[in-house]
DNA sequence: ACTCTGCGAAGAGGA
């Protein structure tokens, strides 16, 4: 049996004798998570006692096939043979982690902290992988080689090397897997599967094994290893996988390491095994060590949380704030000390010294240079918590993959399950297509182009793999594209820790590296400075140029044109606060254009890809079509493909094209990635820069020596799941920080002045106006529709209606059936169907209205940022207003602008009237 | 209590 709870003391290691010798063993005391309410005493004997040391009052503590036993009334828990001992199960460690930590545990900390920037290492590596794959799966040699380097053209033309050169070198490590895959192959026992995903509950480890051969891990690497044994922490990779899929019941006696720069050709050089394959037993004393080894890193990330948050606790660095007196409570973050690893040898040992000086962190390499000023690293800490505290969230999204069971997580719209199979078929070599009905009206948040995990039924513990999913169809067929035949019976949305990574190297990116003016900016030490005129290179500083008239950007909107101004005339940073209907993105083209003129290479990002490409639309329809779209193929918009740049080719062009282009459109997390990380640019220009989280918005100005941020933080914040310094946008901050830096757009070309006037009185202080006459005039008459067609409720610009409804989970049935009969009635009155809009706050109300009608019904949050003249409102709320949703009325300000003639709101008058600021609306409303 | 978009899914190396 397993024990598992909350640990609520910890005792020190004691040596006691024992029948076998003397022991030692440590005492730990948790409540269960099931049965008693009271503690019990678990013990933890032998090196399981390490684990223990590392233990802490509020930790998760599992240990699994406990002996039971009864000490004076009390029933207690010792571990055994069997057990397994995990500390915080549910902190998710990647396998590389791991490997990386048993290295150094400073050295995890670095990767994790710094990213791992675009170097030949990695990109040969990971095209070696990619051709081990074929191979395993019976792609001809040369084919793959040839493929798969083009593949890498971006990247490899980057980093300045020619695809023969690379092809020859990857040809080589090819050659020496294929010679031993010849031998291996010759007994038909040898079964081979490639890049098997792992994920362990257990255990609390994932990663993706290179290759397995009758059920044990191979590992490949494409160095050189001319000792007998693998490499210590190669070994202990492997061993994470062992230990995965001993969980799911194989019995992995051997690991593989498979080292394909140990070549023939190398034979005569070199003494030494070299020998491309080595072997190495997989015994339970080592699998012990990779489990105690994962449970050190975990303790550490609980501690670096919750050391952080409680000035109490023991052992951890304080660091003095400038009054002196009040000690601040920093991180835990590794030392190295822990490790004997030796640093004159490490790869990662400038990195780690610049690190440890720039943050002022003790550090076995030493320091180099001077801590940043005391604020940032307030703002370093403070962050970085709040990233982790995101990855935790991430984390109990994987853990849902088999804590939830299969209806409820199709009820949580995570998976689609009872898939019935329909068949596989071999696209290309390597490649499979895997199709499949899914039953009913299923929906998921799964959609075409995303990543899924496709499984047979058990993405957990059965047969599952990573996919491409190429089609949802309407009528139930389901299509997806994966490297292995898996019998398609369920697909879940994959969670995914890139956005948290990528929000941490931003974070070190912008605090390490970032230029000292721009953090004087950033962190409130100097107001931005803008240049008086706008003149070409550095000569227009001066202030005294009163001659010659103001420029003239725009000639129909005074807002407009100064927004232009000031992003070009800009120093440091200018921020555009853009209401919903101001003219935000035809303001950004021409930004873009200015900026360019002046000869300025320029960043267009925002959060989503639909902003990017509506941007880069705007900028194109201006005749400007000199511009690069990094993205991948499916997120890119199909009218921008044309100028969307491929990665596969010849690396020089492939690379020419991304570094000469005067633009450069991407969502800020592609701003992240290793490609454009290495590029750099004049201006960042930042589109739906109050959806972002501050090191987001890092990722892309970080690029630039200025930025532009474009945004309304009236309407919805970023989208996080942990509640913290997250939630609150970089724009924002700033705006309020430098109102100066800021220009709002304050005429609006969306809607009629009735539906405009309560968001411009209770957002934009009453600032925002009506364009021109005919927008503020504008009703469902200029649609062709006789409001004497509709019932006398509707047709007033503004309507309420109160349908009596009851609101039950996230639905109000009464309230859906009565939205369809409001949206058919506009309908009827001879409003086009694409012309209406139908908006709930809650999926489960969209998904009960869909089924009543066929126009369009979404989230607010999903509408943000488009239009339609007739929006109908579904609050679903009755009696009262509980619920967080409620509580962010910038979501009321987004749900309200969406409508240009003509708005119905439907929902319990009682409910709203319960809040102020509901209270007002509906007082608007049915005036 | 809700909302939910991005990410190539990871990936390498030497005294």
């Amino acid at each position: 049996m397993n024990v598992r709870g909350p640990i609520v003391s910890v005792e020190d290691t004691r040596t006691v004798s024992t029948s076998y010798g003397d022991r030692e063993l440590r005492e730990i005391r948790i409540r269960p998570e099931r049965g008693a309410a009271d503690p019990v005493r678990v013990t933890l004997w032998g090196k399981w006692a390490q684990t223990g040391e590392h233990a802490r009052i509020g930790m998760e503590l599992l240990v699994t096939d406990v002996e039971v036993d009864e000490f004076r009334g009390e029933t207690t828990y010792a571990t055994t043979r069997e057990s397994w001992v995990v500390l915080e199960p549910d902190f998710l460690v990647d396998v590389t982690g791991i490997r990386s930590w048993v290295q150094c545990p400073r050295m995890y900390y670095l990767n994790k902290l710094s990213g791992i920037p675009l170097n030949y290492p990695v990109v040969k590596g990971t095209i070696v992988h990619e051709v081990f794959g074929d191979l395993l799966r019976g792609v001809d040699l040369e084919e793959s080689v040839t493929e798969r380097v083009a593949e890498a053209g971006l990247d490899l033309g980057l980093l300045g090397y020619d695809a023969a050169e690379v092809e020859d070198e990857v040809r080589r490590n090819a050659a020496a897997i294929e010679g031993w895959l010849a031998q291996g192959t010759l007994t038909d026992e040898d079964t081979w599967r490639s890049e098997f995903t792992l994920i362990s509950p257990r255990f609390g480890l994932k990663g993706r094994a290179d290759a397995l051969r009758r059920g044990t891990p191979v590992e490949l690497k494409t160095g050189k290893n001319t000792n007998r044994e693998p490499r210590f922490h190669d070994k202990v990779q492997a061993a994470c996988y062992a230990l995965m899929l001993e969980e799911r019941g194989e019995d992995p006696d051997i690991g593989t390491l498979l080292y394909t720069k140990n070549t023939a050709l190398d034979r005569n050089e070199e003494s030494g095994d070299l020998a491309p394959a080595k072997e190495f037993s997989v015994g339970r004393g080592f699998l012990e060590f990779v489990v105690r080894e994962r449970n050190a890193l975990a303790a550490m990330e609980w501690r670096a949380l919750h050391d952080a948050a409680n000035d109490d606790a023991p052992d951890v660095d304080t660091v003095d704030d400038d009054g002196g007196d009040e000690a601040r409570t920093r991180p835990t973050v590794p030392t190295g000390y822990e490790a004997d690893a030796k640093c004159q040898f490490c790869f990662e040992q400038d990195t780690c010294m610049v690190v440890s000086g720039r943050l002022d962190q003790e550090s076995k390499a030493g320091q180099v240079g001077r801590p940043v000023p005391d604020e940032e690293l307030v703002y370093f800490d403070r962050f970085y918590t709040a990233i982790e505290e995101e990855r935790r969230e991430t984390h109990a999204e994987y853990r849902k993959l088999w804590e939830q069971t299969p209806a409820e997580r199709a009820a949580d719209d995570r998976a689609l399950i009872d898939l019935e199979p329909l068949g596989k078929t071999e696209i290309s070599e390597a490649r499979w297509e895997l199709r499949a009905r899914k039953p009913g009206d299923a929906v998921s948040k799964l959609r075409e182009g995303d990543v899924a995990l496709a499984s047979d039924g058990d993405p957990v513990g059965g047969h599952a793999e990573l996919v491409r999913i190429r089609r949802l169809g309407p009528d139930g067929e389901v299509v997806v594209e994966a490297d292995e035949p898996v019998t398609l019976r369920r697909l879940d949305v994959y969670p995914s820790e890139i956005s948290v990574d990528r929000m941490l190297t931003a974070l070190h990116d912008a605090v390490l590296k970032g230029d000292p003016d721009r953090k004087d900016v950033i962190f409130g030490r100097r107001e931005p400075a803008f240049k008086s005129v706008v003149g070409s290179g550095a000569a227009g500083d001066a202030d005294l140029s009163d001659e010659g008239a103001e420029p003239v950007y725009i000639d129909n909107n005074a807002s407009q044109n100064a927004a232009v101004d000031l992003a070009v005339r800009a120093a440091d940073c200018a921020l555009i606060h853009g209401p919903p209907g101001t003219g935000k993105t035809y303001t950004i083209a021409r930004t873009i254009r200015a900026l360019c003129e002046r000869g300025d290479r320029v960043l267009l990002a925002a959060f989503t890809n639909r902003a990017v490409d509506n941007a880069l639309e705007a900028l194109r329809d201006q005749g400007f079509e000199d511009v690069v779209r990094v993205g991948t193929e499916t997120g890119v918009r199909e009218d921008m493909q044309d100028v969307r740049l491929r990665t596969r080719g010849d690396p020089d062009e492939r690379a020419a094209e991304l570094k000469t282009a005067p633009v450069v459109a991407a969502t800020t997390a592609a701003c992240g990635s290793r490609v454009l990380r290495e590029c750099e640019f004049d201006v960042a220009l930042v589109d739906e820069a109050s959806q972002l989280t501050e090191p987001s918005t890092h990722a892309a100005i970080t690029l630039a020596d200025r930025f532009v941020l474009v945004g309304d933080h009236q309407q919805l914040p970023p989208v996080v799941r942990a509640e913290n310094d997250l939630q609150r946008s970089l724009f924002e901050r700033l705006i309020e920080l430098y109102p100066d830096a800021g220009v709002m757009l304050d005429r609006q070309y969306r809607m009629s002045q009735r539906i405009q006037a309560f968001a411009s009185a209770e957002f934009y202080d009453g600032a925002l106006r009506p364009a021109t006459p005919a927008v503020a005039g504008q009703s469902l008459t200029d649609l062709g529709v006789a409001v004497d067609d509709l019932p006398e409720e509707l047709g007033h610009g503004v309507n309420f209606i109160d349908p009596d409804g009851r609101r039950d989970g996230n639905r109000n049935v009464r309230e859906a059936e009565r939205v369809a009969e409001i949206v058919a009635s506009y309908i009827k009155a001879g409003v086009d169907p694409d012309d209406i809009g139908v908006i709930a706050p809650f999926r489960a109300q969209v998904a009960e209205i869909s089924r009543r009608t066929d126009v369009t019904v979404d989230t607010v949050d999903r509408f943000q940022g488009s239009a339609k003249e007739v929006i109908v409102v579904s609050f679903v709320a009755s009696g009262t207003l509980d619920g967080p949703i409620f509580d962010d009325y910038r979501r009321v300000n987004v749900a309200l602008t969406r409508a240009k003639k003509e708005l119905t709101l439907v929902g319990d008058a009682a409910a709203l009237a319960s809040d102020p600021f509901y209270r007002r609306m509906l007082a608007w409303a049915r005036r």
